[in-house]
RNA sequence: GGAGAGGUGGCUGAGUGGCUGAAAGCGCUCGCCUGCUAAGCGAGUAGUCGGUUAAUACCCGGCUCGAGAGUUCGAAUCUCUCCCUCUCCGCCA
């Protein structure tokens, strides 16, 4: 959620960030109705105020054994009054809401400004992709052939775009999840978190989730849960409705969860098997900071999402992402792409996003200032290290071998019991 | 799911209709004192919105004691609904 303040003193900046998003808005509708708000504020305070001073004068004259029946005469009506102030000043708040609530995030100046997202800046390359001397295959026809992932049975139990993994499969998938939560919190800074992979309304709203990609969530409708599309929506929810120390921040944690998404009109045929599913794993990281440090928190997640990464040897490139493309609670975001020989092209396996005070705000999430004492709004940030169907792939696909095999990375091994090759 | 208890400031915890935005303690901050990393003394210490302002400094006012609705001139205190936590029982991985 952005901040009224700052739309108030600066509309036409934020403006034309918005117009970079790809988001058209006429800001003095909300001026307007902030006037409004504003002017209605005032009457019914006045009304408040004298129904105050006039009952605590009731108080005093009984106690003083008087008879205060004038007084209360003279309030005829004034509560039903400040009733239907009250009523009015909440629709007036709820208009200004319902129209800044699905307004995306600044942009950080370091953010290109564009609306192609091939302008999308590659700041590093790291590998090369690899070369076959052999006709090389997908990683459908890979794991079908090593029998490690059955999409009809995944069809079969839950529907089209759910997969199943198997064997070797499964305890390659498993043995990721370990290397990964390990990396990020045994050799890593952050702390290991199991949160629960279904969340209320109130933390749904606050991750951004709410009310604008309802139709992209799973809901339980009796119980007003929602599955987690990221661990990132519960990460965040932790501290909500807090105030933290600043002595505390940077609060580090990493999760590993279920991802459920139900990914409405975005299924693609370049994207079948594993690379867009309803529901897959995932390794996340996720800061509190406070808004001094978080662009220096968000480039050092960017090499902690990289620290996974790299010892796995796969060829893979970090790009900055342009205006358009970014989430909509994000400020600057990176993606992580690694390079599907499959695909012939780099496919996000990470991203890493600074959202500023966006969720902050909305989950009412801030710190007490150690200098000032002021309370001031935390900054969040959330990356992938790493999100596993897509990492699978890319091992599948960059690992395998003239015979049909796939050889397993060297640092994943200690999480197979030593096993270094797939195969039939 | 059933029975009971409870949800108050950073924390613990008083408070059953006006003198309570809230005792006391802890914690924290500042000052004083003390020949030493202790103790003592004093003061301060919720958030938010609006007005005012150069000011996110004062000052004035509104709101907030789990959420919402109600009774009343007036509600943390009374009534209703909902949510959550704890204890016991039941059920179940």
């Amino acid at each position: 959620m952005l901040d009224l303040k700052s739309i108030m003193e600066e509309p036409e900046l934020i403006q034309e960030m918005m117009k970079f998003r790809n988001v058209d808005i006429n800001l003095s509708e909300v001026i307007e109705l902030d006037k409004k708000r504003r002017d209605i504020i005032q009457d019914v305070e006045a009304l408040k105020q004298e129904r105050n001073d006039k009952s605590k004068l009731v108080g005093k004259i009984k106690k003083e054994g008087g008879d205060p029946s004038e007084i209360i005469d003279s309030m005829g009506g004034i509560s039903d009054r400040i009733k239907a102030w009250d009523a009015e000043q909440k629709e007036v708040e709820d208009d200004i809401k319902s129209i800044v609530e699905v307004l995306p995030n600044i942009l950080h100046e370091s953010v290109p400004r564009s609306l192609d997202k091939a302008d999308n800046q590659v700041i590093e390359t790291v590998g090369e992709k690899p070369s076959f001397d052999f006709e090389f295959k997908n990683h459908l026809d890979l794991a079908r052939e090593l029998d490690i992932v059955d999409f009809e049975a995944g069809g079969r139990i839950a529907g089209n775009n759910f997969a199943l993994y198997k064997g070797l499969g499964a305890r390659l998938e498993w043995a990721l999840l370990s290397y990964m939560i390990h990396a990020n919190s045994v050799e890593g800074p952050y702390q290991f978190i199991i949160p629960p992979a279904l969340v209320n309304e109130e933390s749904f709203y606050a991750s951004g989730q709410l009310p604008k990609f309802a139709d992209q969530a799973y809901k339980c409708e009796d119980d007003d849960l929602y599955l987690i599309p990221t661990s990132e929506t519960a990460l965040l929810n932790m501290h909500r409705e807090q105030i933290l120390k600043e002595d505390n921040l940077p609060i580090l944690y990493t999760a590993c969860t279920p991802c459920f998404r139900r990914e409405a009109g975005t299924y693609g045929a370049d994207e079948r098997g594993l690379i867009r599913i309803h529901q897959f794993n995932k390794v996340e990281i996720f800061k509190f900071t406070t808004p001094e440090t978080s662009y220096d928190e968000l480039e050092n997640m960017l090499v902690d999402a990289q620290k996974v990464l790299k010892p796995l040897g796969l060829h893979y490139q970090v790009s900055l992402l342009v205006s358009s493309d970014l989430g909509q609670q994000a400020a600057k975001t990176y993606d992580i792409e690694v390079w599907l020989p499959g695909q012939d092209g780099y496919k996000e396996i990470s991203s890493v996003s600074n959202c500023e005070d966006y969720q902050a705000r909305r989950g009412n999430i801030r710190y007490r200032e150690k200098e000032s004492k002021k309370v001031r709004f935390v900054h969040t940030l959330n990356g992938s290290a790493l999100a596993t169907p897509r990492l699978m792939v890319a091992i599948l696909e960059q690992y395998q071998q003239s015979d049909g095999s796939v050889v397993i990375p060297e640092a994943i091994r200690p999480f197979m019991a030593g096993l270094d090759r797939i195969t039939k």
